[in-house]
RNA sequence: GCUGCUGUAGCUCAGAGGUAGAGCACUCCAUUGGUAAUGGAGAGGUCGAGAGUUCAAUUCUCUCCAGCAGCACCA
């Protein structure tokens, strides 16, 4: 007689099994509806298959399509092979590799000489179907080792040998068959295809992808997929990537006017007169905050010897990232061969070392907007979220090892504050730790770890732990924003480098009177104005805070006689500090206010034959239908209050 | 850098082995119009660059450059 285990339902009731059942038998002995409609269980919190045997007492809730996440779940996994195998039924010589579940939908790395195209997505999507709708049985089985590797040698799997290979020798190997076609899986899987809701899910893109991620390895071809529990939740999601599209600030760079970029200067920004407006009025907020936070601003050489980028371990570390320039052997009276700066960290450390420093200059905060040239590579770059030359609003802090925790915090709040009056809440902070090529002792490394991990909990803020991300020299703070899609972006930052002041001989005099090594805190709030603004731009959808608007009000004549007053009260608002604009042109207010519109003025004030004889204008702000008439005198102010920066409101 | 795709007027795009087209924008003329496109006319292109095939290339082939998506990179 088998061994009775007992399972607590959600409900609190307890019912007796026979060891080994499984979350199929369980539901279908609640209820055979319900055993027909389970997609998975929870077993002590943990995501389980109807077909695995439960051996031992245990929480068990059965899931259905009811229970949104491990629906999803489920769906997009079962999918992934499903692709896989409407794939290889098309291309029967084509390898399979992996296909894990990601943020609304899954991928597939695919091992194929010839290309996927477009259609052949389409044939693929058309096959799937098809495959959902034979609502073949889903089976697991437990394998051993040399049985799984010797199937998939014979099959010629090479990369499925590979994982197995990878796969710790305890960890049991688990096979599963979406009807005949087999995968290596840990699952859970769904009962049966025809579970796949078969109309809400879309292949979206194929792209190369490197097999484990490794570019020294075979460049594999990666088929994305998103699905929903339903096609109204797939219509929504298209439409949103629709809207984000309209959102992209390269599209919106260029409608409003803010900047260019060609093929001469890869990778840099032509800042057109509206975007550098933008560029000089966040420039000039950050300096006043700067001020404000105790920094003191300075400004170092772009082009620099190699002499520095050596001894501050650039040269080695860094020279396939550097413009290296060098002067023609011809003309060149010396040969020297210098390098526009990638950072501006070792040109501060030299502003530190001119003169002594004792402990009661520290901490010292040295602020640039430093101007930046990487030669990044080609395909990284990205309108200009990623660009090669860029400005950052850098910042080195020059401290003790005793004052990280206090220092990290001060700039934690410093940059929430910044963010806030730019208009972003949602943001996350990354902690990455050592990483194993690194130097510094294990003692050292943990007391840097540590006061970064409790600057981040004193100032009240989670962060995700990135293991083994950190640089060689010291773990780092990664402050993260989203762009109109969904892509994470590293703005602000904060690194710990006890190596730089190292190398480039740092010292102050301690009360001591001894030499000691300050440690360097890198640390940029914004990262870089091009990186910022574009994601400013994405944040808002080019609808700017008013106070950053290029262009904040124009004044537009709805009749040619009222041009005179419109150009009297474009002066006014110019004199009152407002960027304001005449539009006289000979055209009818509908097109005025569509242009403006479209051109995001967050204010057209609108004169006619009435308003010239009452003193008054039509006020319609962006985004609004509605308009209001009101006295001129009583919107100045208004405007003007309006339209001062966040830090200098009273 | 890698894989795939793309590159035609300022912008968005159509087109075909026989040296190019639309809409918007631009210029001019008419229109003085009340809150998301007034009408008409005109001008505007080495079809990304270079080479090859061809009687003929912007179209086909190759190389390069740039852009897009993803991967890798982002000390």
């Amino acid at each position: 007689m088998s061994a009775q285990i007992t399972l607590t339902l959600p409900d609190g009731s307890q019912r007796s099994f026979d060891a080994g059942v499984t979350p199929a038998e369980v539901a279908t002995s609640i209820a055979t509806s319900l055993g027909k409609k389970a997609i998975s269980a929870t077993v002590d919190d943990q995501h389980w298959d109807l077909q695995w045997p439960i051996n031992t007492d245990a929480a068990i809730a059965i899931n259905t399509m009811k229970d949104a996440e491990p629906a999803l779940k489920l769906i997009r996994h079962d999918l992934a092979h499903i692709m896989a195998r409407a794939v290889q039924e098309i291309w029967p010589d084509v390898k399979v590799t992996i296909g894990p579940v990601i943020d609304n939908g899954w991928y597939y790395d695919f091992d194929r000489k010839e290309p996927f195209t477009p259609e052949d997505l389409g044939a693929i999507e058309k096959k799937m179907k098809e495959i959902i709708n034979l609502r073949d049985a889903v089976r697991t089985e437990v394998w051993e080792r040399d049985v799984a590797i010797k199937y998939y040698e014979d099959r010629g799997e090479p990369y499925k040998v590979e994982l197995i290979e990878a796969i710790p020798g305890d960890e049991p190997l688990r096979m599963y068959w979406h009807g005949d076609w087999q995968d290596l899986c840990r699952g859970p899987h769904l009962q049966h295809t025809g579970q796949v809701p078969a109309d809400a899910f879309k292949l979206m893109s194929v792209a190369g992808a490197y097999w484990r991620g490794d570019s020294d390895r075979a460049m594999l071809q990666r088929i994305y997929g998103v699905a929903f529990q339903n096609k109204e939740d797939l219509r929504k999601y298209l439409n949103m990537l629709e809207e984000a599209a309209k959102r992209d600030h390269r599209k919106l760079g260029r409608e409003m006017d803010l900047f260019h970029m060609q093929e001469e200067a890869p990778g840099q920004v032509f800042w057109h007169p509206n975007g550098w407006t933008v560029y000089t009025l966040l420039q000039d907020y950050m300096r006043r905050k700067q001020r404000g936070g105790g920094y003191v601003e300075v400004n170092t050489p772009q082009v620099v010897d190699r002499k520095l980028w050596e001894a501050s371990g650039h040269w080695d570390k860094y020279q396939e990232n550097m413009f290296i320039v060098e002067v023609d052997e011809e003309h060149a009276r010396e040969k020297a061969v210098n390098a526009l700066k990638p950072m501006n960290c070792p040109c501060h450390v030299q502003i530190f070392n001119q003169g002594l420093k004792s402990y009661r200059d520290l901490p010292l905060r040295m602020a640039e907007f430093g101007s930046c040239n990487r030669y990044e590579p080609s395909g990284a770059l990205h309108g200009i979220m990623r660009v090669r030359g860029f400005t950052q609003d850098d910042g080195h802090i020059f401290c003790s090892e005793d004052d990280i925790t206090a220092e990290t915090k001060k700039f934690i709040d410093f940059l929430a504050e910044i963010y806030a009056d730019l208009g972003f809440t949602d943001w996350t902070i990354k902690l990455s730790t050592r990483p194993e090529k690194r130097i510094g002792s294990d003692e050292s490394w943990d007391r840097v770890e540590a006061a970064l991990g409790d600057a981040c909990q004193n100032a009240g803020y989670a962060y995700e732990l990135l293991e083994g991300e950190g640089a060689f020299y010291g773990p780092k703070l990664e402050f993260t924003l989203t762009d109109a899609i969904g892509r994470n972006w590293q703005c602000g930052t904060l690194q710990v480098d006890p190596n730089l002041p190292e190398r480039l001989d740092a010292t102050f005099v301690g009360s001591d009177n001894e030499r000691h090594r300050p440690v360097m805190l890198h640390r940029a709030v914004l990262g870089s104005f091009e990186r910022f603004i574009g994601i400013l731009i994405e944040e808002h959808a080019g609808k700017l805070p008013f106070w950053l608007a290029p262009r904040q009000v124009v004044v537009a004549a709805i009749i040619s006689d009222a041009n005179d007053y419109v150009l009297q009260k474009v002066e006014e608002l110019r004199a009152a500090g407002i960027r304001a604009e005449a539009d006289i042109r000979n055209e009818k207010i509908n097109y005025k206010v569509r242009e403006h519109s479209l051109g995001k003025v967050p204010v057209i004030l609108a004169v006619g034959a009435r308003e010239v004889e009452e003193g008054t204008v039509s006020i319609r702000r962006l985004g609004e239908k509605q308009t209001s008439v009101q006295s001129f005198a009583e919107t100045l102010p208004q405007l003007a209050e309006d339209a001062t920066p966040p830090d200098l409101r009273s």
